[in-house]
DNA sequence: AAAATATGCTTAAACGTTTAAGGATGCAAG
DNA sequence: CTTGCATCCTTAAACGTTTAAGCATATTTT
């Protein structure tokens, strides 16, 4: 059961395969076919059921109307949202997605835009790894259309989709603040990425701009690669301090899991000992057993942004770089409890 | 900065560009190349930053060493977890990953299935949705290679990779048992799927082997389209009757989750008033104020099978089916109490 | 010395499309 | 009755590979 190509339609039309190329890709037109035979071509070509070869048409074409997708890591629900979201609206336009993990390894990242830009995607949606600057600036030597999501380097002139990071923290922290909180520590990862170094910076701007001393850190990282004993030494450093911290503000959603497993195990109560906030949400969040205040970042907002400016990159290569920043939303449950 | 062709470096090696195709597909020694330019051919492709082009030779060779990949949802980490397995093994063998969808909707998987083959994937991985029976019969009539992870008919002869779906029901529900719960309900979806038929099945089968009435039923089930409502509507019915439940079994994470989820706001008491189960294992159960006893499915596993499989069907198309049955592994935490 | 075989390379067709260029026919205008 | 111009269709090349077949030349076998 081979499958049906131009040659078998033309075949059974008894016209050219160019004729049934035109009349199958409505250019009739152009091409001045006549309507007789166009209709006879179409009805035969629903009769075999004619599915064309992309393979073929990209061949020629030098398009394969396919984006490359590289997250840190798909099975985390933010980035399988994230994932969803261009899925739907790449198939929206015609465009389907090749997709892989980096796990925040810009070695790992590397490889994976190699696959993709061998397999031939007219472009990629990345979330950049630390260290990746160079893999970049590669893509646009060799005019690869590109859009970064979730984060960017300031220094590489690309178009990014992002939220508003710095804003977003400065919301949380001085929702903590209102809330009376007197000593707020912050959880973030060990890197440079812009995304949690605005994060900080938004912590720490709004401390300051609160009177809040800046003086001795409350301010801890923990490695991507050893997120589970820098966690708790983490919290341990923050909570066992000569003045303990009464509020925690974690820079993501797999900081707040890995975070309150342990916030559990050593059985502090949230929020009457400790106010907990955080960006993302996720389902873990709510099913705590005091529903934890976040900082949402809107994901279906982000993919649509994201597949919009690729594809405006792939198809107008002159237009121009984009930037698109996104407000988040606070969203408030009982985790930084009541004023007091 | 055009891409380089074979052309290229066969004009640089001033040789024609069979020849640098049989070094650069290490052929040499089947088409008795010399070693010289054998060498030489390999340097300039190496010079030159040569990266072969997948669409052309897809094209010759018919096949895309692309996957499909078709589960009910990226964004629900079990999903995602499998989508990340499969496409690491896929990667470690030298195929790619497309991805999509369906929503437990026949309609769209079957959509999906033609975008996917209309890219001239391989082969595909499916989690079928509930009436995709008809899809399924028309990729074996094509001769398309599949294997179904997840999920199965069992009129449909196609290779499968599960768990075992009624052993792994049998142990939760004897564990509540020993827990010594008297009205054990289950809570799982309205369908017809198989892998949770076979989840009632476990349930019923362990109530009455261990001499529970299965008089009144205590098995409920949800739409997947209507999983709030349904979900609350199953809960009070448990809990509200004069006989009320003292356990209940989620036949997923995801009714679990939203199981949980009005649980709390009704404000019961895991595992004093209730005991709770589920299968599938996700960060929300760990976190929860009483970590979650869960039936862990072997996700690892299941998606390298899933590769190994397709893989196999792909290469060797009389190899036969194979039907892979994974065992589960009952996780133990405090949601199902002591013994009383 | 002729025939057979080995060696090292090229030619050319093929995969299924797209599309510029051209050819044949009919018809109106000169 | 030519010329010009639509109209409708075909030819053929191209995209970048792979690979069977063929063609010299050199080497071995008989």
């Amino acid at each position: 059961m081979k499958k049906v190509s131009l040659k078998d339609i033309a075949t059974a039309a008894g016209v050219s395969t160019a004729l049934v190329s035109y009349v199958l890709t409505n250019k009739e037109k152009e091409a001045r076919v006549g309507e007789e035979i166009a209709k006879k071509i179409r009805e035969i070509a629903r009769k075999l059921n004619y599915q064309p070869n992309y393979i073929a048409r990209s061949l020629k074409s030098g398009r394969s109307f396919t984006i490359g997708l590289i997250v840190a890591d798909i099975s985390n629900p933010f980035f399988g949202n994230i994932a969803r979201t261009i899925e739907d609206e790449a198939k929206r336009n015609n465009y389907t997605v090749i997709f892989g993990s980096s796990d925040e390894n810009a070695a790992k990242s590397g490889d994976l835009v190699n696959v993709l830009l061998n397999r031939q995607v007219d472009g990629l949606i990345i979330t950049p790894a630390e260290g990746s600057e160079q893999q970049l600036r590669q893509l646009q030597a060799q005019n690869i259309p590109f859009v970064l999501i979730d984060r960017f380097f300031p220094d590489i002139t690309a178009s990014h989709i992002t939220v508003d990071n710095y804003q977003g923290a400065k919301k949380a922290v001085e929702h903590l603040i209102r809330k009376g909180r007197q000593r707020i520590g912050m959880i973030a990862y060990k890197t440079t990425l812009h995304h949690i170094s605005e994060r900080k910076r938004g912590y720490q701007e709004a401390l300051q701009t609160h009177g809040y001393s800046a003086g001795r850190s409350l301010l801890k990282t923990a490695r991507y690669s050893h997120l589970k004993e820098d966690m708790q030494l983490a919290i341990d450093q923050l909570l066992n301090s000569r003045h303990r911290a009464d509020a925690i503000f974690f820079a993501t959603n797999s900081l707040a899991i890995e975070g309150l497993k342990y916030i559990n195990e050593r059985g502090i109560r949230i929020p009457d000992e400790l106010a907990i906030i955080t960006f993302d949400e996720t389902d873990a969040l709510d099913l705590f057993y005091c529903p934890v205040t976040f900082v949402r970042q809107p994901i279906p907002e982000m993919g649509k942004a994201a597949v919009r400016v690729l594809l405006e990159q792939i198809n107008q290569p002159h237009k121009g770089i984009e930037h698109i920043c996104i407000d988040t939303t606070l969203v408030v449950r009982k985790s930084c409890g009541k004023r007091r």
